[in-house]
DNA sequence: CTGCGTGCAAATGGTTTGCACTACG
DNA sequence: CGTAGTGCAAACCATTTGCACGCAG
């Protein structure tokens, strides 16, 4: 997604467009993979020496609000963003404590199925997430 | 498991036996549910008024280092503590942030055979856990 | 113009750390 | 007795908050 699209993006959605907002949101799409707060205020900071730290949490916040990222926490206890909204599940490498989206419509179905059929007592599932840990190759 | 259980058991696991472990571990077992270190400290200052909250958090790491208990982390990053050890999925509930463990051999099995199956390409799975989001009723 | 968004700096809160003291084995 | 464990208080660090100013609509 290219400025003008972001710009786009946040109209549609009713946000006030500001630089703060563009470049952050920016920030996320081209740092692919979860960065955490720390991650996407360095990568701003080269064209936006003066941005806050406070800001960006707030804009976080709203991004997430109206649904244009999602959070992520990890576990170490850091929050990370994701602009990849679709129902995936994340792969945790051990070592390297990257992240990547794993997305499986197919596994997706097998567990949905299996649920249908067997019910947890006392418990109406709004919705299952896997968290597969391992190691990249 | 009751008092000199506990102590058995440190001591089988070479831990040193202190009043403040049995009490955290005692606690643990109690407080069934995964508490978080603050619901152990409450618990435990009825009976250990002057127990200090650092020694909790060092105890706590060292039962998780020792394999006596799980850490599990939460939507909001704090920790909980579970003395509960098998393989175990979790049940969160939106409304009341209530964690419950899940166990379900069938729908392990049911997911290792896929992944038997189907490899996720540059990716060694060790692990894999069912966050289940949803109410309880 | 009006109020939402921003920058700054101070506050928060859960967790960790350093160090002198204590007590388990 | 020696060393691992403890208590205390200060440090940490990511995130949040309050407030005065600035800019989008």
């Amino acid at each position: 997604m290219n400025h003008k699209e972001i710009i786009a993006y946040l109209k549609q959605k009713n946000l006030r467009v500001t630089p703060q907002r563009v470049a952050i949101y920016e920030a996320i799409c081209k740092l692919n993979n979860h960065p955490t707060a720390e991650n996407i205020i360095s990568f701003i900071q080269v064209n936006h020496p003066n941005i806050s730290i406070g800001t960006v949490y707030k804009v976080l916040d709203s991004l997430v609000e109206n649904n244009l990222i999602q959070k992520v926490k990890t576990e170490n206890g850091s929050m990370r963003y994701d602009s990849h909204l679709s129902k995936h599940h994340h792969l945790y490498c051990i070592e390297t404590e990257k992240i990547e989206d794993y997305e499986d419509s197919e596994l997706d179905k097998l567990i949905n199925n299996y649920f249908k059929k067997k019910k947890i007592k006392n418990f109406q599932i709004k919705d299952i997430k896997l968290q597969i840990t391992g190691n990249f190759k």
